[in-house]
DNA sequence: CTTGAAAATGAATGATCGTTCATTTACTTT
DNA sequence: AAAGTAAATGAACGATCATTCATTTTCAAG
């Protein structure tokens, strides 16, 4: 079922052959076009430009234009749950003396801080996938979005936070986080270390138990 | 200079005359199709199909579609900021009382809870306008932003909140509430009051004063 | 009712779209 | 080196794109 996804080479190798070079440098092309323009400005001609080829080449390596931007969205959104995986088996150790929010905002910013062409696709382009692709994707994005739920609510369970709707805060912070790359540049004021920090922090304070609101207790 | 905005009709007149009739139907299908699908995705055919008329009475009222879109964005970012005056000068009287930056979010939120399809384009269609539209949006767009900025930086004056950087925290506010219409659904759980107290004290809470950092002081 | 302008039609323009395919070229395997 | 397969070419397909325009229809003002 995973097939879908792949390219059309039918070779299994570990070198890169000719065709993986040329299937990667197609999607590496039609990210940042898709990313710069949007997926229905962007024609096949321009990728097939970018990359050096002529168009037909495209289609020895995605079947439809309509594949290829799932294969760019299926891809960013598989591995970020696998980095999150990594990630939280690397930072287990320590994870109980980091908050566990801090930690999240933290994997969420470094991961896409050089990634900002595939959020920025995986969001924005949800409308342009076919309705099976979208399901497909919107699966797995929901799944994220359950990771940060689950440590809100967690948190809730402790005191540690006090979000009045774990799965609205969800989305806020998401939406507070994904925003980052449309404005954020390397070369401005700000380093991505300064952007972790000053994230991290108002994330964290918006889903702070509210010191005028004891009464309510801790839900 | 503002004509660029306006369609093409020459009649100044109190009534709706069927051309005036004709261009709002339009800028309604167009702004509910660019929603839905985008900008490049929507052809000047499924517009004049939406509206019930032939493609080329469209250019009765709009000269291209570069210049519909730009219509749409820049009539919705230039009602927003008269918005926000009307709103303001109306609360102003109870300014004094009510928090300022609890009053913008409800303002925000408000304004945009019926109106999902116009915040939805201003932000996501940017790409697709040429150069010099983009530049006078984004001119708009930033005097919005500064609104909030503004606020931030008032309030930190007096102590209220304490934004460690105003403007990252009000791109940080503003991608929060941005995102509502994105999910939020009128038969759901959650009314648009539920959100509104929600993101308040979301949003205020991410910029209070941090309660164990009292040495950094205010800044 | 007449008149003139605004609006809509219906057909056409050239351009560009995604995709196909027979053929040639490049590369891997024997 | 020969054979076989993968990849790329170059040209073409029909469809659709934004836009134009001569003509007809609709409408408001005199």
């Amino acid at each position: 079922m995973d097939q879908s996804l792949d390219t059309i080479g039918h070779q299994a190798s570990v070198v890169e052959t000719k065709g993986n070079k040329t299937a990667r440098r197609v999607r590496e092309a039609a990210l940042r076009l898709f990313a710069r323009h949007g997926y229905a400005a962007v024609s096949m001609r321009q990728i097939a430009g970018e990359v050096g080829v002529q168009p037909g080449a495209l289609y020895n390596h995605f079947p439809t234009k309509q594949h290829l931007l799932k294969n760019l969205m299926l891809t960013h959104m598989r591995a970020l749950l696998q980095a999150w995986q990594d990630w939280s088996a690397e930072t287990q150790k320590s994870q109980a003396l980091q908050d566990p929010l801090e930690n999240f905002v933290a994997f969420h910013i470094r991961y896409h801080s050089d990634r900002a062409d595939e959020i920025f696709i995986s969001y924005m382009e949800l409308r342009n996938l076919e309705p099976d692709n979208f399901r497909e994707v919107e699966v797995i994005r929901k799944r994220y979005e359950a990771i940060l739920t689950g440590i809100l609510e967690d948190g809730a369970r402790q005191g540690r936070y006090a979000a009045a709707d774990p799965r609205v805060a969800t989305r806020a912070i998401i939406a507070m986080l994904t925003g980052i790359p449309s404005w954020f540049r390397e070369d401005g004021l700000l380093t991505r270390q300064d952007i972790e920090t000053l994230y991290q922090d108002m994330v964290r304070k918006s889903v702070a138990p509210d010191p005028s609101s004891f009464q309510k207790g801790a839900g």
